[in-house]
DNA sequence: CAAAAAAATTTACACTGGAAATATGAAGGG
DNA sequence: CCCTTCATATTTCCAGTGTAAATTTTTTTG
């Protein structure tokens, strides 16, 4: 009674035991020195049990990141319910953006790393879109200065997610210094430029990276 | 004659010849899978050999990130002179940024990765300095929409160095796909806002990150 | 030419992730 | 109830990794 976990197999959950040990590990030891072993550790099974759950240390990385993107798109979707359509949302939606990676820098770094994560999972995929979708609906509506000009629809939404991507960066990474108690100097919606917004519908956009239709490069 | 190293000392600059070696794997390898002792091997000696050289693996990246952030500011620096003052040099350098990202993004990546390198070598912060402040010395002319609204004048350079940041690593990392012959979609320049350009003095202004003045944070 | 210092090697150690064979325990069928 | 089957977890082993200490080799210095 002491143990209670009311699943049916040989030792409980561990796939998801193994993930959320994943994620504390991984803010406490950092991207680099993060060990399959010493997560496997901290659950108490051998370091080889992960094997039959998960592809190798890749394929835990890669449900952990999974998991950091939902974890994102919440905490993007969140602070945008509260506020009405409009620029509201966007400045809402960007510094939630920011905020999540200034909270979990480790997992953030992670869930960008081309080489750590298995990129061809769908989990991922999917949970990936979900999140950029958040800011892409919202950045649909925006009437951009230069919009008419060069490019395609794309290039608001990359200029958006450019801007607040590399401000979450560099923070991280201590090249723009930040306040003591870590929060930044600037909002990021505070970098933006004065966008005019306009709604309109959303049906002719392509998908911005190889995500859903593209799905698997 | 064979071999001609003209140095005197017991085997020739094995220093700089393991920073060569060491750009050459990184791009090769990866930055997650860069080995010292393949490095080592690379140049034929035994892998504790740098130690004479470098504190270990952190110190030799360090070295090698040093190396990348003199080639980064003669990337930016040399598509700059080419152009009239003004925003031509803008658009230039910023191409310049992502365009030598794209050209070594292992390397880029190093250079920016907070725990592989020692960010309190004094020839790395030089090195990175004097790559910012190519920016930041073009940017420092723009007028920007919001320039006196909220903040110092820390936020139109960080806007930009963001901007062109985040637009670098979600190439490289693969999130915003790029033509098939590795060239962005849209350069850099067309992502930024149509900025007013004025000359003004470079007097007032306060270092944007820990670097010269602030070394070691 | 000898002493001192610098540079590189050898050896050993504590880690890592992965593969293969083995043990454990739960589920399903007679 | 026992027996088989299969998913799960462990044990053992292996090729790597970076680092430290002692040792050898070479260069520089006096």
């Amino acid at each position: 009674m002491l143990k209670d976990k009311r699943k049916t197999y040989h030792h409980g959950d561990l796939r998801t035991a193994l993930i959320n040990a994943g994620l504390i590990e991984l803010e406490e030891k950092g991207l680099e020195s993060l060990s399959l072993r010493s997560i496997a550790g901290r659950v108490g099974v051998s370091h080889t049990a992960p094997k039959n759950h998960f592809d190798g240390l890749r394929g835990l990385l890669t449900a952990i990141a999974t998991r950091g993107f939902e974890m994102h798109s919440q905490e993007m979707q969140s602070g945008v319910e509260d506020q009405p359509p409009g620029k509201a949302r966007l400045h809402a939606a960007c510094n939630g953006y920011v905020r999540f990676a200034l909270a979990n820098p480790q997992l953030f770094k992670l869930m960008f790393s081309r080489t750590l994560r298995d990129r061809s999972n769908p989990d991922l995929q999917r949970a990936a879109w979900a999140s950029y979708s958040v800011l892409r609906n919202i950045a649909h509506g925006l009437d951009w200065d230069k919009a008419d000009a060069s490019g395609g629809p794309w290039r608001t939404e990359w200029m958006l997610w450019s801007m607040v991507h590399g401000y979450a960066m560099l923070l991280i990474e201590g090249e723009i210094k930040s306040n003591e108690d870590g929060t930044p100097i600037f909002e990021a919606a505070a970098l933006l430029p004065d966008f005019d917004y306009r709604e309109e519908d959303l049906a002719s956009m392509p998908p911005p990276f190889e995500g859903q239709k593209d799905v698997g490069h």
